[in-house]
Order: C-alpha cells, then sequence, then structure tokens
DNA sequence: AAAAAAT
C-alpha cells in the first residue's frame, strides 16, 4: 500500500526544506571532502549541550542552507487519488508503473507474462522499453528473463562444453536493462586511511586496483558496466582471499560494498574453473527426470540472507555480475509462488540466493540439491546465526548434502558481528581469514546521527516537524532543471518502527496528515511489500514507514535521513538500520527518538556515537553511566549485555581504542532525567501542534507494544 | 515482548 500526498497540507519553509547531505562538495573535483561531523563546527558550537537543538533553523542541516528550487511536476500523475488506498488489500491502482498486466490471476503471473512478452519481444520493443523507464528498477517482473546471463538452456550441450570464461555474445537490450540503474559512484578514495585488520594464516595481500587480480574477460567487463572504479576497502581485501580460496568473516561498515566483494570473486572463480562435477549432476538428473521434465538443480553457489527483499537484491546484484556468463543466478524466497519459482529453477541455477525456509522447501521438494554448492556465503552472517535462524542454516549446511567444511569455501560478511556469534561462526568455518575494515559494528562517519529525546506521546508531532524541516512534501519535488545538475537527488526518509501494528498506523496518521507514504513489514502479503519498496525506491513515495525487516542490507539511493521512531533494543539493529543511509560514499543524516523505554540500549549507543565522532547529547552520557550502575546482569545468547561489554568490545582483537568511551563523566550529575535534553531551544520548542488531533491521548493509552 | 523466516 502506498500513500500520496492529497494535498500539499504543509508550506514549504525553503530554509528548512534545505537537508540536501549529499550535497555540493560530493563530486566536485578539487574540492576536499569534509565529513559531517567536521563540518560547520561555528555552528555547532552554538549548540547547547542538550545536542539536538535549537531550533529549525540550524538544525539537521549541516551547514547546507541553499534553499531548493521548489517546482511543481505535476505530483498526481499517480492516477486517481481517492484510490490511494485501495491497494491495501486488493490490486487497484498502479498500472502504468511496472503493473501493466490486467491479469489479476495473483501477482506472479505478472512475472510470467512479463517474462513472456519480454522475451517474445524482439529488439523493435526496445524504443519503448527504453523509454518508459522511471528511474530504476525495471522491478522483479522480469527476473528469470534473459538477465542471467543468456544461457537460458542449460542442457544445450554445446554451450556447456564451451570455455565459461569466455564471454557470450552481448545484448544491448539486457546491457540497458542491467545496468541503468543509478550510477553507483563510489567515493571510498577518502577512506585509504581507514583501519584494516585482517587475520589468519598465510592471508594473501590485498589489491588497489581491480586489475591487480585476475578475475578474468567477463567480470571486468561486467565491473566496467557497473561504472566501478576502484575496490572499496572491504572489496580490496576480500577479493584476493576468496579468489585464494580462503574462508572468510568479513566485517565491514554499512554501504561499504560487501556483496560485489563477495560476488565478484565467487563468480571469477566459477567462470574460471567451470561447471565441474554439478553438470554431470544435472545431465542425470534430467535423464531421470526426462530431458524437459522436472530436473534438480545444483547450484554452485549459495548465497543466504535473512529477509526477502534482501535476497531479492542480492539477486539482482548478481544478474550484473553474470552478465554475459554461462552462469544463471535464481532467487526463491517464500511469500512468492513456489510454482514459479520452480520454473524458474528448472530452466537452469548455478548461483542461488534465497531465504533459508523456502530453501529448505525446495530442498525436501527434491528442486535443490547442495551436493555440488562449492561456494556459501552467508550474507548479514550475524543474524543468520542468531536465535532466529541457527537451526534452519544448520539444517541447509550440516544436516544435508552440502559438501562439509574445508570442501567447500564458505565465506560471512556482515557490519556486525558480536563476540559469541563470531565463535558459533567457526563451526562452519575451516582455516579461516578474519577481515574487519574498520572497526567491528561501528557506524559509518558519513552518517551524522542525532540522537533526541522524546516523550512517547510527543513522537508524532515531532515527526511531523521534523518531516516538514526535512522532507519535501510530494507536490513540490522538482523533476527538471536541477535534477539534471544533481542527478537522483530524491530526499528519501525511511522511518522505523518497532512492531508492524505501530508500522501500520504511523502509515496511517502520515497519510492523514498529507504525506506521500508507505509501509513495509512482515504482516503484509509479498506483493505489497515489493510494491511498497519500489515506491520508495522510485521516490514516489518518498516516505517508507518500516519494522525491522528493512534494517539490513536494502540498497536504496538516496535516502538521506533514517528516523528511529523507536529505537531498537540492540546496538546492532541500530547500526544497520542508519545504515541505509549514508552509503556508498555519501552523506546521511540518522535521527533517534529516545526516552525512558530506552534504557537497554544506552550504552551501547554512547559508545557508538563516541566512536563514529558524533556529538553526545549530555543527558545520554548521564544515563549511560547511571544505566550501568544499575543493570547488571541479564542473560542472552545472542546478545552482550551489560556494563565493560560495549559494542566496541567485540572487535576480535582487543587493539585500540582504550577507554574513551566516556569523554566527560562529570556531567553525571546534570541528573540523568534533568532539563538537560531539551531539543527546541528552550524547552518544548518543538510544540504539541498536534496533539490536539484527537489521537495523542489515544496513542497514550496502549502500552509500548501497542496493546 | 517484537521481528524475521515455509505453508
Amino acid at each position: 500500500m502506498s500513500h500520496v500526498a492529497v494535498e500539499n497540507v504543509h508550506g514549504l519553509d525553503p530554509q528548512l526544506a534545505a537537508l540536501d547531505l549529499n550535497s555540493d562538495l560530493q563530486g566536485v573535483p578539487g574540492r576536499r571532502y569534509i565529513p559531517p561531523h567536521l563540518r560547520n563546527k561555528e555552528a555547532s558550537k552554538n549548540d547547547s549541550p542538550g545536542g539536538w537543538d535549537n531550533g529549525r533553523s540550524n538544525g539537521f542541516v549541516n551547514g547546507f542552507h541553499e534553499g531548493r528550487d521548489n517546482r511543481m511536476n505535476g505530483g498526481g500523475s499517480f492516477g486517481g487519488r481517492g484510490s490511494m488506498r485501495s491497494d491495501r488489500g486488493g490490486r487497484g491502482g498502479f498500472r502504468g508503473f511496472g503493473y501493466d498486466n490486467k491479469d489479476a490471476g495473483g501477482w506472479n503471473a505478472q512475472k510470467d507474462t512479463a517474462y513472456n512478452s519480454f522475451s517474445g519481444r524482439s529488439d523493435r520493443g526496445k524504443s519503448s522499453f527504453f523509454s518508459d523507464r522511471g528511474s530504476s528498477s525495471r522491478g522483479r517482473y522480469e527476473r528469470g528473463g534473459f538477465g542471467g546471463g543468456g544461457n537460458n538452456r542449460w542442457t544445450d550441450d554445446s554451450k556447456n562444453d564451451e570455455d565459461w570464461s569466455k564471454p557470450l555474445p552481448p545484448s544491448e537490450r539486457v546491457e540497458h536493462e542491467l545496468f541503468s540503474g543509478g550510477n553507483t559512484g563510489i567515493n571510498f578514495e577518502k577512506y585509504d586511511d581507514i583501519p584494516v585488520e585482517a587475520t589468519g594464516q598465510n592471508c594473501p595481500p590485498h589489491i588497489e586496483s581491480f586489475h591487480d587480480v585476475d578475475m578474468g574477460e567477463i567480470i571486468m567487463g561486467n565491473i566496467t558496466l557497473s561504472r566501478y572504479t576502484r575496490p572499496t576497502p572491504v572489496q580490496k581485501y576480500a577479493i584476493p582471499i576468496i579468489k585464494t580460496k580462503r574462508d572468510l568473516m568479513a566485517c565491514a561498515q554499512t554501504g561499504s560494498g560487501k556483496t560485489a566483494a563477495f560476488l565478484l570473486p565467487v563468480l571469477s572463480q566459477i567462470f574460471t574453473e567451470g561447471p565441474g562435477e554439478a553438470l554431470q549432476a544435472m545431465k542425470n538428473s534430467a535423464q531421470e527426470n526426462g530431458k524437459y521434465g522436472r530436473r534438480k538443480q545444483y547450484p554452485i553457489s549459495l548465497v543466504l540472507a535473512p529477509t526477502r527483499e534482501l535476497a531479492l537484491q542480492i539477486y539482482e546484484e548478481a544478474r550484473k555480475v553474470a552478465y554475459r556468463s554461462h552462469v544463471r543466478p535464481c532467487v526463491v524466497y517464500g511469500g512468492a509462488d513456489i510454482g514459479q519459482q520452480i520454473r524458474d529453477l528448472e530452466r537452469g541455477c548455478h548461483l542461488l540466493v534465497a531465504t533459508p525456509g523456502r530453501l529448505v522447501d525446495m530442498m525436501e521438494r527434491g528442486k535443490i540439491g547442495l551436493d555440488y554448492c562449492n561456494y556459501l556465503v552467508l550474507d548479514e552472517a550475524d543474524r543468520m546465526l542468531d536465535m532466529g535462524f541457527e537451526p534452519q542454516i544448520r539444517r541447509i549446511v550440516e544436516q544435508d548434502t552440502m559438501p562439509p567444511k574445508g570442501l567447500r569455501q564458505t565465506m560471512m560478511f556482515s557490519a556486525t558481528f558480536p563476540k559469541e556469534i563470531q565463535i558459533l561462526a567457526r563451526d562452519f568455518l575451516e582455516e579461516y581469514i578474519f577481515l574487519a575494515v574498520g572497526r567491528v559494528g561501528s557506524t559509518s562517519e558519513n552518517i551524522t546521527q542525532k540522537v533526541v529525546w522524546v516523550e512517547e506521546n510527543d513522537k508524532r508531532s515531532f515527526l511531523l516537524d521534523l518531516l516538514n524541516a526535512t522532507v519535501i512534501p510530494n507536490e513540490v519535488q522538482d523533476s527538471t532543471a536541477e535534477s539534471v545538475e544533481k542527478p537522483g537527488k530524491e530526499s528519501l526518509t525511511l522511518v522505523f518502527v518497532e512492531t508492524k501494528k505501530g508500522a501500520d498506523s504511523l502509515e496511517d496518521f502520515l497519510y492523514r496528515e498529507g504525506y506521500s507514504c508507505t509501509s513495509i513489514h512482515g504482516d503484509r502479503s509479498q506483493r505489497d511489500r515489493e510494491e511498497a519498496l519500489h515506491q520508495f525506491r522510485s521516490g514516489r513515495c518518498p516516505i517508507l514507514v518500516a519494522t525491522a525487516v528493512a534494517a539490513r542490507g536494502l540498497d536504496i539511493s538516496n535516502v538521506k535521513h533514517v528516523i528511529n521512531f523507536d529505537l531498537p533494543s540492540d546496538i546492532e539493529e541500530y547500526v544497520h538500520r542508519i545504515g541505509r543511509t549514508g552509503r556508498v560514499g555519501n552523506l546521511g543524516l540518522a535521527t533517534s527518538f529516545f526516552n525512558d523505554k530506552n534504557g537497554n540500549i544506552t550504552k551501547d549507543l554512547l559508545d557508538i556515537l563516541v566512536e563514529a565522532k558524533q556529538e553526545v547529547p549530555s543527558w545520554l552520557e548521564s544515563l549511560a553511566y547511571e544505566h550501568q550502575h544499575k543493570s547488571s546482569s541479564r542473560g542472552g545468547r545472542s546478545k552482550r549485555f551489560s556494563g565493560g561489554f560495549g559494542a566496541r568490545d567485540y572487535r576480535q582483537t582487543s587493539s585500540g581504542s582504550s577507554g574513551g568511551g566516556f569523554g566527560n563523566r562529570g556531567a553525571r550529575n546534570t541528573g540523568g532525567h534533568g532539563g538537560n535534553r531539551g531539543f527546541g531551544g528552550g524547552g518544548g520548542g518543538f510544540g504539541n501542534f498536534y496533539s490536539s488531533d484527537g489521537y495523542g491521548g489515544n496513542y497514550s493509552q496502549v502500552d509500548w507494544w501497542g496493546n
């Protein structure tokens, strides 16, 4: 479901709307990159110790006050506004935005039709195909098309006998489909001094350029098409490690290019080595089942991810890296029609991206055999190995036919990796190399982090003020001249809440307030989830209200602001959430609403802020100190708790960062909950403009979980 | 107590 603003109910104050974190300093030759925490120091000094800030005229903006050009773009192009809400259950609206299939037989049917018409289309159809492309994602409905690289028929023996390291012929259409998305210009040149730790026997030297290691013709071509110029820090280290067939546990900050760090070398290896035994296994399978009948697929590589949308995203990325190769990537995940996914698998599957539950299902149905899976990747590995997922991972990796560790190559990636999970992870690794780019679990300094004290009852009105200061209502977003100057400058805001119910009600509220918004959480149908993400990505709905489902891994360009309407209860979740902004060298802003309920995260949050060189509100420092003395023992297998074992302490080594956590303990006597936490110049600056609309009282009667 | 992940 998506909400598009009915009208511009909130006037736009140009001065406040100037949040433009992806600012002019980016990409301007000859001008030095200045990280957000170092910019506009003069203004910062004026801030009260309470931090957040003085109000509307100089908050949020990090020194960039240039006004935005407020041009009309006829924003209502989205169809009948009155029907905007009809999509919640049904299938209203949205035609013309990729949902142009009139067949109402379920959303999976759309894939079929899209694919059929797609594949049936000759190049004559190209012009219309190109021209109706808004910004990026052509979307999932063509997946399984030619995108995997062109070998739609593994049964074509003449092709299988070919050298997998040689590229297949190019296709202008596929190329355009895969690579016409937003430019992922990576500004990691500035990060050469980032501390890197690579431990383990015989760790190969890192590379400085993609040309420093032989990844073959296909990969190099696709790197060029993807407009990757230099490897990011994690790629510099992970690529040679993976190329030398080593197991790997890799930790690198959000948005630092982890996906390509494993896809490039893994696919490079597959291209070099060819299908091997898997080919014969598939031929046998085909003979048993009839040439065009059911075939069990034996992927050479498996990538596991914790959410469906992340799996889809990795799959899309894999299609790029596999372009012009013999490797056909597939993706399977729950919530979508399994028959459709099976048919896609049967067209050939050499690299499989999956969520665990659906993969187990596929294995039990005999559609997937992991017997020849030589490459296993756990993305968001700490999540995949925590309590919710660990049994399923063991089921897939240890209790089936996958080659044991030592025979297969196992790689794990995450931005966070609590020590206990690292230990658990060793079960799946052999002679592995531990790689930490930056400190494990730390946040990018490209993200300006703000923590502001907001009582539960004030959250909604505060959010509105925040949005008014940082979001341009849909109707006045420009799409013309300025966009040409700064491509893709849409400003997206991602609002995290703790519960599914909370997501529904907050989206509803924002909709009633006139904002173009949508929401995503695990109780939505898969179709709605993907639709919401698409509406957000495309900028159609520049506000997305989300639960933890969107916290990890999703790479959405133009997310300028992440708002923790509710703070999460553990610091890893916080790190991943705010990591939806400030990606690949861009700047971002993260604002977190903090109150009495968030005591459990106080200490870790403080550590994170200090580590990322962010301003720390003095009240937070005080609370952390109090909390440290108050709570002592709490248990939990996958959590770190209590004082002294904070966020920074689960690096594998204990070097560096001695103390320094509490910059100024003297401040503790400000009294914790005392008056020092003001957020609007002089207590309640952001008044309760909206508190009398009948919803505040209602809200205060429900408990913390909305029950 | 919540979210996620198969049906």
